[in-house]
RNA sequence: UGGGGUAUCGCCAAGCGGUAAGGCCUCGGUUUUUGGUACCGAUAUUCGGGGGUUCGAAUCCCUCUACCCCAUCCA
């Protein structure tokens, strides 16, 4: 586990130890209508992640409560997945759907207790009746139904005496709620539907909000994880266990941001677009960020896992750089996976003074990877070589083979040109060149220094396949539409050159084609007579980057601050701009904390009170303006009394305490509600303002950190505030900390 | 617009009153028979804006702004 607790183990660690759990149960709760991709990756991570971090255990759940939109199918795409990245679930696999009878129980409980009863409204006039999000709504006129009546209609609409939609159950919340999820939220609703596993014994299905919390009580859930957009769900989450009385340990949940990632979807709805409108070609097209997409496209589950802890948990949307996803895969498959040579796009090279045919010997791994192994690279005078690694007329800084420059044959020889044939349009054709005998690879005698080593393979022994080449599936960093689409996310090569080793050794399905990236033997139509692989990932290609550099030059980041215009501020009533008067003539208060206190009708009369007993006015309205209405937010009711306030601020008149021990004080009594004279006595929190007291706790710090006194000579000055921090701390924070300031900038003057 | 959230580097993200972590990206450099890898180095005087409290504020207080979620018989 990494030092920084993301925010959800920081609660699960705080709910263990205060012994709230025993145990850390979570679980992973999918609906299965629709295959699960990356977003599902992070979550299945966190779930599992934090039930083995802490020794609990997790569950796979079936969220299957609409029958209409799930199947077996999606099932197993979930449970393949969970075992693809590597994670166990607890037991069997659950289901929402087998606690059914259990959950029809608590509704019938919920409707003996008058919270819940059957409405018969049209879906029209219960969406009128909700209201909107600034009007409250109203109560349907079925909620006044008797408790009889209710548990008769939902026994009738499980059994299927009714129509869909012709009645649904519904909580007795509170039509009027600020939460639109509170007002009177569905608990069941009618579907005469097949479900792909209870059958055809159900006539009513739960909704989300009452079948979920529910499923997480039976199963023993501690911790329930899920993202923002359940937010708003979590008060129903919390009535339905608490009007029903459960017994604790309960549940929580807790909610985390989806994963975004740039120049790609994660909707279920624009995936399942693109599968059925065959943009792609069905659900594990490697372009897709599905789990089976990334999984035939190449990706390891290292590598996701990699990428999903180092983006780490947190509450604010985002969207994460692909170029991150990118990394983690090369990042996993650098120490893995064999290198080999392939030619795409291939360029005849005859070396004219070469006869017969020779092996080389080549390691499967740089020197760098703690890996054995090798392969017999065949060579010969007729070789092809990248089309790319030959340029008749080179930029600047180009390190391949030119008229004039030699390179090196990966593994081999080095080559000069020595002629360039083109055809009639003027295109090159075919490269006559020159092999220097004395530089073969490993036993170098020549002395001839080239830039670069290129890849290439032989005319006589090189396999042809098939390479399918995977770039962004969309052209727009934020894709709205088809039309982002990106028209060249495939490119396949039919004839594609490869070493023969490959084909026949075959050391590994995944590769480095060298220089070129990391490619995956797909799956499915690779064989033996057609060898088919994917691109995973490109290599970093610095060259390249420069190149493409050198045409738009334009955008500069604009400097220029931009101006926010701010909205007004409410105006004050008579009487607050009264006291607002008072405070800034009368008793010499700054308009800012006057604005606070006068604004504030329980601030001001605290204000009051603090004043009739201590008169520094100034004093006392900066700590009911910043301490007290912190309190007043915090808590809404206060532990301690005007009175209090008053003897805290005499002291600190008194120079009996500082600043900085009056705010400890304060929190003190604040939580525990204890005499302020008494904090100070009990924890000995009167203030060190004698610098020969002082003085040598400085000298100390001063010599145990050479290199920060250095820094701040050198002009660092922020570090005073490193020295003045670090006496405070030494002194349980009692010495008086404009005495430090001043005694700290002196002796390091 | 009522309610619920969120704002720290180009992208993620730590930080909880005392020197603005880390990763990705980018840019230099070293090593290299992959323009890869590895390694070294650079990159936020500033935390959405403005005020206030404090010796000291990304952190506490006030206020404004922007974005996301909620008015499915979806989950």
């Amino acid at each position: 586990m990494s030092e920084h607790k993301d925010f959800l183990r920081t609660i699960v660690e705080e709910d263990l130890k205060a012994g709230k759990y025993q145990k850390v149960i979570t679980r992973f709760p999918p609906e299965p209508n629709g295959f699960p991709h990356i977003g599902h990756a992070k979550s299945i991570a966190i779930n599992f992640g934090i039930a083995r971090d802490y020794k609990g255990h997790c569950n796979l759940r079936m969220d299957d409560t609409n029958p209409t939109t799930e199947d077996t199918k999606y099932v197993e795409a979930l449970k393949d997945a969970v075992e693809w990245l590597g994670f166990e679930w607890d037991g069997e696999v659950r289901y929402t759907s087998d606690y059914f009878d259990k959950l029809y129980e608590w509704a019938k409980e919920l409707i003996k207790m008058n919270k819940a009863y059957v409405d018969s409204l049209d879906e029209e006039t219960m969406r009128e009746y909700r209201g909107t999000v600034t009007e409250p709504g109203k109560r349907s006129e079925y909620a006044q139904r008797s408790v009889q009546e209710n548990l008769d209609l939902l026994e009738r609409m499980k059994n299927g005496e009714f129509k869909d939609g012709e009645h649904v159950l519904r909580a007795k919340i509170d039509m009027a709620a600020a939460n639109m999820k509170m007002r009177d939220p569905l608990l069941y609703r009618i579907r005469h539907a097949h479900h792909y596993r209870a059958g055809d014994k159900w006539a009513i299905y739960p909704m989300y909000d009452f079948g979920h919390c529910l499923s997480d009580y039976i199963e023993g859930v501690t911790h329930s994880i899920c993202t923002l957009e359940f937010e708003n769900n979590r008060d129903i989450y919390n009535w339905v266990i608490d009007t029903l009385g459960l017994e604790p340990p309960r549940p929580y949940q807790h909610e985390f941001a989806r994963l975004g990632i740039n120049y790609t979807v994660m909707s279920k709805r624009k995936l399942l677009e693109l599968v059925e409108g065959n943009y792609v070609n069905g659900w594990d097209d490697p372009r897709l960020p599905t789990i089976a997409g990334l999984r035939r496209r190449g990706y390891t589950p290292e590598s996701i896992l990699n990428f999903c802890e180092s983006i780490g948990i947190a509450k604010a949307n985002s969207t994460v750089d692909v170029a991150q996803l990118e990394f983690c895969i090369r990042d996993d498959l650098n120490t893995k996976v064999p290198r080999v040579m392939s030619v795409l796009d291939p360029l005849k090279v005859t070396i004219e003074n070469y006869e017969g045919s020779e092996e080389f010997d080549a390691p499967y791994y740089p020197e760098d990877i703690p890996k054995e192994g090798s392969r017999k690279v065949p060579f010969s005078k007729e070789i092809y070589i990248e089309r790319e690694d030959f340029c008749e007329n080179p930029p600047e800084g180009y390190y391949r083979l030119t008229p004039t420059q030699s390179v090196r044959l990966r593994h081999g020889y080095i080559i000069t040109c020595k002629e360039v044939i083109k055809d009639a349009q003027g295109k090159v054709i075919e490269i006559i060149a020159e092999y220097n005998p004395d530089s073969k690879s490993g036993s170098d005698t020549s002395g001839i220094k080239v830039k670069s080593a290129i890849q290439w393979v032989d005319v006589a022994t090189a396999k042809e396949v098939e390479i399918r080449l995977y770039d962004r599936l969309y052209k727009n960093e934020a894709p709205q539409t088809l039309e982002d689409l990106n028209p060249d996310s495939l490119k396949v090569i039919k004839n594609a050159l490869i070493e023969p080793a490959v084909i026949t050794d075959k050391p590994d399905v995944r590769f480095q084609f060298e220089r070129q990236g990391y490619f995956y033997a797909d799956p499915i139509d690779s064989t033996d007579a057609h060898p088919v692989f994917n691109k995973i990932v490109g290599l970093k290609d610095s060259w390249g980057k420069k190149e493409k550099v050198k045409a738009p030059r334009a955008e500069r980041k604009s400097s220029e601050k931009k101006v926010q215009i701010d909205g007004e501020v409410e105006p004050m009533s008579d009487e607050q701009q009264k006291l607002f008067d008072k405070y800034t003539s009368e008793l010499q208060l700054n308009s800012m904390v006057a604005d606070i206190l006068a604004r504030d009708e329980k601030l001001s009369t605290f204000y009051a009170e603090v004043l009739a007993l201590n008169n520094s006015a100034v004093t006392i309205a900066n700590l009911v303006a910043n301490e007290v209405a912190r309190e007043l937010k915090e808590a809404n009711k206060l532990q301690f009394k005007a009175s209090d306030v008053a003897q805290l601020v005499q002291m600190l008149d008194e120079g009996t305490i500082s600043n900085k021990i009056a705010k400890e004080v304060f929190e003190e009594m604040a939580k525990s509600g204890e005499k302020p004279s008494d904090i100070v006595t009990s924890k000995g929190l009167v203030q060190i303002s004698d610098p020969a007291a002082i003085e040598p706790i400085i000298d100390d710090i001063i010599a145990k950190n050479p290199e920060n006194v250095e820094k701040f000579k050198a002009g660092n000055n922020k570090l005073l505030g490193f020295f003045v921090g670090q006496v405070l701390k030494a002194t349980g924070g009692k010495a008086n900390p404009q005495v430090v300031n001043e005694l700290v900038a002196q002796k390091l003057k």
